[in-house]
DNA sequence: CCGATGCTTCGGTCCTGCCCGAAACGTCCG
DNA sequence: CGGACGTTTCGGGCAGGACCGAAGCATCGG
């Protein structure tokens, strides 16, 4: 009928103030389950599930499958575009209340992201494998080749411990502040304890923040520069 | 008790498939009057008056009266790069309600997005001037480099009255015809009065299409080739 | 195996809000 | 002034969809 894209199927999947408030919750970038977006939206798990559902439906959300939970997260970085521009309106408008969002430089630099790396340093990482090729990359899942299983084992990283869990080794990670991918996954934690064991960075009590020192940066560098 | 800014007020709004075809419709900036907007939406004057009340009441359109009719437009530049961002989304997920055939081959070339260049000439623009390095992109922002803004001033362009305003200067914004960037924000649309006070391209009157001259063209491409 | 936990499906209720026709209001023009 | 036109208000019909409780699956831990 009319020219141009379907934007009031999207707006009306945000429109709803459960979904609304579902999807600020997801804006950082995080995974979170279905039941922790019920709470966040203020409804019932009954619903909670017909609205996640519809989000998934609609190609704003991904689920990933982890035992009996189902995570949700956005589903690419033009939604988290699109939410950030309906925000900065809604804020231009006087009805302020911004999100602390990853304006602040050091969290941009490197954060925790439930149990692995997120931020520039994050994507570095990412970035790092792929390269070198230590990494096979498809749309539908991330797999460590023969290379890169080699260079993890030389890293100290002990990928049968690894694999004995339940838990992908390779997971993509939608960072929000370089709305680029960094490494989740079994593989991606064990890196975030390396770092930390090694002492390369510390975490900060409270925060997400992760401080690299000057050496472990150095180190950090030349494993995945 | 719900932090962030109220998203779903406004998705709401904007989720309607009536009140969306409106906005659309809006988008290049011009002002229409209630009736037009009425057939636009396929909907009665009587249905339509109520959309557009609520629309104005959510800040979303302005209104002038002028003799018998009232004219509406988009209330800020702030609106329309939701709605673009809107429609960037709609288009990477590839549901676009009509296809753009042959008919619409103008329309791909270079039309208007509220105030700037949009379609392949508008694209054309940001490669340009992101190929000289004169923007430098990153994934929070583009700004305008010390080259940038000397080719922008030998243009003839006055990046200190832009530079005056709350907007930014520059902004990128998903075409959904060619599924790139092109350049929003004070410079994209300082572009656009660039192109038609010279007498590059013109406006054709009750469409978004921009159509160039022949020596348009080629000035224009001489400056953004 | 068992029960506990997380999530989805089902059935049913209720409310929001979209829609139109008719009539009222205002403005322009002859 | 009266009639035509553009727009808004009012009243009422109607559908979509948001919501919950309870029951049904699936998965984990023991």
């Amino acid at each position: 009928m009319k020219e141009g894209p379907d934007i009031a199927r999207l707006a009306a999947l945000i429109g709803d103030p459960a979904r609304a408030n579902m999807l600020s919750a997801l804006i950082d970038g995080r995974a979170l389950t279905a039941g922790e977006l019920a709470h966040v939206a203020g409804v019932s798990p009954a619903t909670a599930s017909g609205h996640l559902a519809k989000l998934a439906d609609g190609e704003l959300l991904t689920l990933r499958r982890q035992g009996r939970h189902r995570y949700f997260a956005l589903a690419s970085p033009e939604v988290a575009e699109a939410l950030e521009a309906l925000s900065g309106l809604a804020a231009a408008q006087g009805h302020l209340r911004l999100r602390p969002g990853p304006k602040d430089e050091a969290l941009r630099a490197a954060r925790v992201c439930y149990d692995h790396i997120a931020g520039a340093r994050g994507v570095q990482v990412f970035d790092s494998l792929a390269g070198r090729g230590f990494l096979a990359v498809t749309p539908a899942e991330i797999t460590l080749t023969e290379a890169g299983q080699a260079s993890m084992t030389a890293l100290g990283i002990d990928l049968a411990a690894l694999r004995a869990g339940r838990r992908p080794l390779c997971r993509a990670c939608l960072d929000w502040s370089e709305r680029r991918s960094h490494l989740g996954g079994a593989l991606g934690a064990a890196l975030l304890r390396h770092v930390e064991d090694r002492g390369w960075a510390r975490r900060e009590p409270g925060s997400r923040r992760l401080t690299f020192t000057r050496s472990g940066a150095a180190a950090f560098d030349a494993a995945f520069g």
